[in-house]
DNA sequence: TATGAATGAGCATTCATTCAT
DNA sequence: AATGAATGAATGCTCATTCAT
C-alpha cells in the first residue's frame, strides 16, 4: 500500500508546519492558509488530507504527543538510572524538538478547556508518560509500588514546571540550570 | 450631568468577564462580541472603555497576574514557614479563584510567543513571585543567598508542576494529592 | 428673541467646524463626533441644533454658498466694470474664505448626485451668482439681453475652471495666473 | 487545472462597477458590498483583485483617468484644428462615458484632501491633458511657446468650468450649448 | 442645555470551506 | 491529486443616534 506510506507522510509534513507557524506565530495565526504555505501547498491541496481545520490542529497535537513518546522509548544500553534522567532531560525544552512540543502543547491547553477530545490526548499522554517514568524508578531502585507512583508524580511535576518557566523567561533559564534541578531532584 | 461611572469599575468587570469566557470556551472564543454579552453589555458599550480588543485581552492578563499578587501579601499573623506554605498552596489551582488564573496564563501563553508585550507582563510577574518566595525561603530558615533562590525555584516548579497536570487532568489531582506534594516537598 | 440669535450663531459655528473638518480631512471624515469636536462640544450637544447628521451637512453646505453669496454684495462706490472683476476675482480659491467654500462645494457634490435637495442647493445658488454676474455684464455696458447671459457663462465658466484647477494643482496656479485669465477675459 | 481568469479584465469590471454605483449614489455608498453587489460577485470574490477597499477606489479613479487619456488618442485623418476641437467637446459630460467620468473625478475630489496618491494621479492627468491640448493648440497654429500653453490653460478652464456646471444643472446646460461656448472660445 | 454612556446597525476585512476545472 | 476562484459567515471596529441624568 504504498499511496497509504504518501498519505501518512504528507499529513505529518502538514502537522510539521502547523507546529512551525503555532511556535512562531502563535495559535491564532494558525490558519489554514499560513499552514498550507507554510507546507509549500494551498489550501485546496491540504483539504485531501484533512477534512477540516479542526481535524488538522487535532492531529497536529496528536502527532507532537506520539513524537514526544517514541522519542522516550529510544533509549538502549543504559542502566535504568541514567534511563530515567534521561527521559527527564530529554523532556525539558533544551533541544528543538522538544521546545517546539513544549510551546505547542502549550498552546493547544488554550483550546483543550473548550474541546474534550483535545484534553483527552493531552490526558491519556500524561498518563503515559507517569507510567514509564513510574516504570524507571522503580527499576532503579528508587520507590516501588504507591511510592513509586509517588516519586514519579513529583520528578513530572518538576519537570514541567522547569519547562513552563524555561519557554517564558528562557534568559532565567538556560539549559544547565535546567539539567540542575532535575539532578538535584535524583 | 449624565450617569457616571466608574471607569477602573468596568474595566475590571469586563476583564472578569473576558477570564470567564476564556476559562470556559478557550482564547479564541473570546471575541469582543462575546466578552461583551458575558458582561451583559454590547459591543459598543466596551469600546468605551477598551480602545480595541487587544488591550482588553492585554489588560486580562494583567489583571489577573495582579490580583494574584494582591492575594498573595494578605497573609498576618503567621510564622515565615506557615506564610510559605499558604503561599505556594493558595496558588494551586484548588479555589475557583486560582483555577481561573491558571486557565488565564494557559490560554495567554499560546499568544505570548507573538505578542512580546503579553510575554513581558508574564515574565515580570514570575519574577515576583519567585522574590517573594525566596524572601520567606529565607525568613523561614530554610536556605539563604543563593540557595535561598534554588530553593524557592525548586518550589516555584513543583507547584507549577502540579498546577499544569491539575488543570489537564483534575481527576488525578484532587485538592489533597496537590497539597500533598507541597508538604512533601517543604 | 435672543434665543434665538444664540441657536442661528451656534448653528453657524458648527457649520464652520464641519466646513473645516471636510476641507482638512475630506467628507468621509466629517463625522458627527469630529466636527463637534472640531466646534469644541459633545455629540449629545450637537443634537440640540441639528436633528441628524444629515441637516447638519445640508446646512454646512446651504451656509457655505449664503456666505459666498454675502461676500458679493459688499461692493461699493466702485463702477461696473471694477465690480464685475471684483465678483470674478473674490470667488476665486485665493483668499482662505473662498478656498475653503470651494473644496466644501466640491466635496458635497460628491453626494449631490444622490441627494436631489443638495443638488437643488447648488443650482439655485449658481443660477443666482449667473444673475448677478449677467446684471454686472449688462452695467458695466459689456453686452444685453441675451448676450450678457452668454457672456456671463462665459466667465463663470472660466472662472470656475480655473478655480477647479487651482484646488487640485496649486503648485500651477499662484494666485497670480488665477486672476491674470480673469482679467485676460475681460 | 482550476478555471482560469483574466485578472486585468476583472479588476476593470469592478472599477467600472465601482464607477456606476459611485456616480449613481455617491462616493459615500461605494462600500465593498455594494460594488460587489453592483458587479454580480460577493464581497469574498473582491478581495482576490483588491487588497483592500483603497486600493479598489484608488483603481477606480486611475482606471477612469486613463480611459479618458485613451479616448484622447484615438483621433486620425483629421487636422490639427479639428483634432483640438474634439478633443475640448469629448471631455465635456455629453456622452455617457465622459459624463460618468466627470462624476467620478468630482467624488474622488472629496478625498484627494486627506488621501495624497488620489491628488497625484488627478495633477499627474491633468497636466498631460494640458499638454497634449498645447501641442494641439500648436499644431492648429493658434500660439505657439508660452502663449501656447495660456491658450490650452484658457481652453481647459472653459472646458472644465462648463463640465462642472453641466453636472450640477443639466437642464440649463444641454449638449449643443455646451458645444457652444467650446465653438466659440475657438 | 449639556453630558457622555449605551445601543445596534453597518463597515472592511479575514477565513474556513466548497467546488469547477 | 491539485489548483485557486468563489462563497458567506464571523470578526473587530466605527459611528449616528438615543437617552438617563
Amino acid at each position: 500500500m504504498p499511496r497509504t506510506v504518501d498519505v501518512d507522510e504528507r499529513r505529518a509534513e502538514l502537522a510539521a508546519a502547523a507546529a512551525r507557524v503555532i511556535a512562531r506565530s502563535g495559535i491564532g495565526a494558525a490558519t489554514v492558509r499560513e499552514v498550507a504555505a507554510e507546507a509549500g501547498w494551498t489550501t485546496g491541496a491540504l483539504t485531501h488530507y484533512f477534512a477540516d481545520k479542526r481535524s488538522l490542529l487535532q492531529f497536529t497535537l496528536t502527532e507532537s504527543l506520539e513524537r514526544r513518546r517514541a522519542r522516550r522509548s529510544d533509549r538502549v544500553g543504559v542502566t535504568a538510572q541514567q534511563a530515567l534522567r534521561d527521559v527527564l532531560v530529554r523532556a525539558l525544552p533544551i533541544e528543538e524538538d522538544a521546545r517546539l512540543h513544549w510551546v505547542v502543547t502549550l498552546a493547544f491547553s488554550a483550546q483543550a478547556a473548550s474541546d474534550p477530545e483535545l484534553a483527552v490526548s493531552q490526558v491519556v499522554a500524561y498518563r503515559e508518560f507517569r507510567a514509564d517514568v513510574t516504570g524507571l524508578v522503580e527499576r532503579a531502585g528508587r520507590a516501588s509500588g504507591d511510592a513509586a507512583q509517588v516519586e514519579a508524580e513529583r520528578l513530572i511535576a518538576l519537570l514541567d514546571g522547569v519547562s513552563l518557566q524555561a519557554i517564558f523567561d528562557p534568559e532565567s533559564w538556560p539549559a544547565d540550570r535546567q539539567r540542575a534541578v532535575i539532578d538535584a531532584a535524583l
